[in-house]
DNA sequence: CGCCAGGACACCG
DNA sequence: CGGTGTCATGGC
């Protein structure tokens, strides 16, 4: 067991932010996290948190899973005073961190993510990891993200019984590509961001969109920006379509999250000062 | 029950 | 380039 303070740092934000689907609450301010083949238990109070792992394991790998090294509030200290909307936006949501999460299973999670709901894809994500990963504990209920090995010796028939739909093929395809070049998606990890976004976009099933969120949840390039419905939505409502990206480059991602948390999340409340849904 | 979801794609003009 | 129809299926 081991406790430490952590600033921006909020476990319930972050597994709603909508970048991992593998992080699940198991009572309030009490997270389970699966990452790679790795199994978390994390609590918090406040600032202050306690992980089931050593100092050691967290040192060697969960500092850099959680991004715990970058300074998030200067990212926020950069918004304009008169941007009232990502004001309220990134104080809502100033304890969400990018995420370093594997790059392979980015890829596929976000494939069929597709005109899915979250609670939706994080069905199909655990139905693949159940149908195929291999097992955390012997209590026949945690499996690690399948790999590609793995994840390829499924046929269609099993993968379309994690109610991927007509994604299916776009997973199949993908995993066989995948599993075909073992160092293939490792060796785009130093590429320039406009090689590493044609390269993601040569998979079918890879837009703009599902190419975005692998840049930046899996290969931490924070300055992509994903375009999904809910941040259209922010940028037509809040900004009249001309949101002003020019002043968060290099961080464009982080603002992103900020924006589509709060747009997501927030205007469920009865919140009078949201712009999005004025009541 | 109807509607929508962290879209991509083919096709069109 | 920008607009439109289509693609399965779980959640709510």
């Amino acid at each position: 067991m081991l406790t430490m303070t952590i600033p921006n740092f909020d476990l319930k934000q972050i597994a709603d932010s909508g970048q991992c689907f593998r992080m699940t609450a198991l009572a309030p301010n009490r997270y389970q996290i699966i990452a790679r083949d790795r199994l978390l238990i994390a609590e918090q109070d406040g600032d202050t948190f306690t992980f089931d792992c050593s100092q050691d394991e967290f040192d060697r790998f969960w500092t850099n899973y959680f991004d715990l090294n970058t300074d998030y509030s200067t990212y926020i200290a950069a918004i304009p005073e008169d941007d009232a909307f990502l004001q309220l936006a990134a104080a809502y949501g100033n304890g969400i961190r990018i995420l370093r999460q594997d790059p392979w299973e980015m890829l596929i999670t976000f494939i069929l993510s597709q005109r899915k709901s979250i609670p939706a894809i994080k069905t199909s994500v655990e139905a693949l990891c159940r149908l195929c990963g291999t097992p955390l504990d012997s209590t026949g209920t945690r499996f690690a993200f399948p790999t590609p090995e793995q994840l390829s010796a499924c046929t269609m028939q099993e993968l379309q019984g994690c109610s991927l739909g007509y994604r299916t093929r776009y997973i199949f395809n993908t995993a066989a590509r995948v599993s075909a070049q073992p160092n293939l998606l490792d060796s785009y990890k130093n590429a320039p961001n406009a090689l590493l976004q044609d390269f993601l976009l040569s998979f079918q099933g890879v837009g703009s969109k599902v190419s975005s969120c692998v840049m930046l949840f899996g290969y931490h390039r924070i300055n992509a920006f994903p375009l999904d419905v809910w941040m259209n939505r922010v940028i037509s409502i809040v900004y009249g379509d001309a949101f002003p990206l020019e002043l968060y480059d290099g961080f464009a991602g982080v603002i992103q999250q900020y924006m589509f948390y709060y747009g997501r999340n927030a205007e469920l409340l009865p919140n009078q000062n949201n712009p999005i849904n004025p009541v």
